[in-house]
DNA sequence: CTCCCGATAT
DNA sequence: ATATCAGGAG
């Protein structure tokens, strides 16, 4: 089986135990920009909990003008690193005012250039919040979980999604980022991976090893 | 490579 | 008390 197959049988194995869908919840693509940028280094939990609250006082980026800093910092405060966050939400509500005319960019050059945003950031909101496939969504769990996998060693985020580009198929890159992230929060952790329970266990290279 | 930083599990 | 969680900027 080559890496192509491997993936294949992957994904069809693990849309069997998981939805290949974001776990953040949102309702626009500005709500999506603004739990991605919360969810950097925070599980999509924490960051539900605290968008439930907070997308029902700020709906549009003018409203998160309207209050000083401060108030939008303690409306975040349960989230780490708050106050970068905070001032980086800000300032991309600033732009996509008076750049965009309110509306979230859909091009990866655009998303970039936003405080705040990287790739992963990017691909996210293009991918779920846009349905385009520019790139792969890869956090800490795709980054670990494609080497696990041997699909690639690069250490550096974008080259390995430029190999990750190479092995998936277009059209699955929002559902192989999504399930693997999934399995990578349930079963493949970072620490203690449950290989006995993996429904992969017999295909992965990397299962019972540590 | 350092800084940003709180909640939850153990 | 300490480990774990899990991106981006400078």
């Amino acid at each position: 089986m080559d890496k192509k197959e491997f993936v294949i049988e992957v994904l069809k194995r693990l849309r069997t135990l998981y939805e290949p869908k974001i776990a953040l919840n949102f309702s626009n693509p500005w709500e999506l920009l603004v739990a991605t940028i919360l969810s950097a280094q925070t599980t999509d939990e924490r960051v539900n909990m605290v968008t439930e609250k907070l997308f029902k006082k700020y709906k549009t980026p003018e409203d998160y003008l309207k209050v000083p800093l401060e108030e939008l910092e303690q409306d975040i405060k349960s989230i780490n690193y708050y106050r970068t966050k905070a001032k980086n939400i800000r300032a991309c509500a600033q732009i996509i005012l008076e750049k965009y005319g309110g509306k979230v960019p859909d091009t990866m050059e655009e998303l970039l250039k936003l405080p705040g945003v990287a790739r992963k950031t990017a691909n996210v909101v293009l991918s779920a919040g846009y349905g385009k496939n520019e790139g792969i969504v890869v956090d800490t769990h795709v980054d670990r979980l494609s080497k696990r996998f041997n699909l690639s060693k690069e250490k550096n985020r974008d080259k390995l999604e430029q190999d990750l580009m190479k092995i998936v198929p277009r059209e699955e890159w929002a559902n192989f980022s999504y399930l693997l992230i999934h399995h990578g929060r349930n079963v493949c952790k970072a620490k203690n991976p449950k290989c006995d329970e993996c429904i992969l266990n017999d295909i992965c290279p990397s299962a019972f090893i540590k």
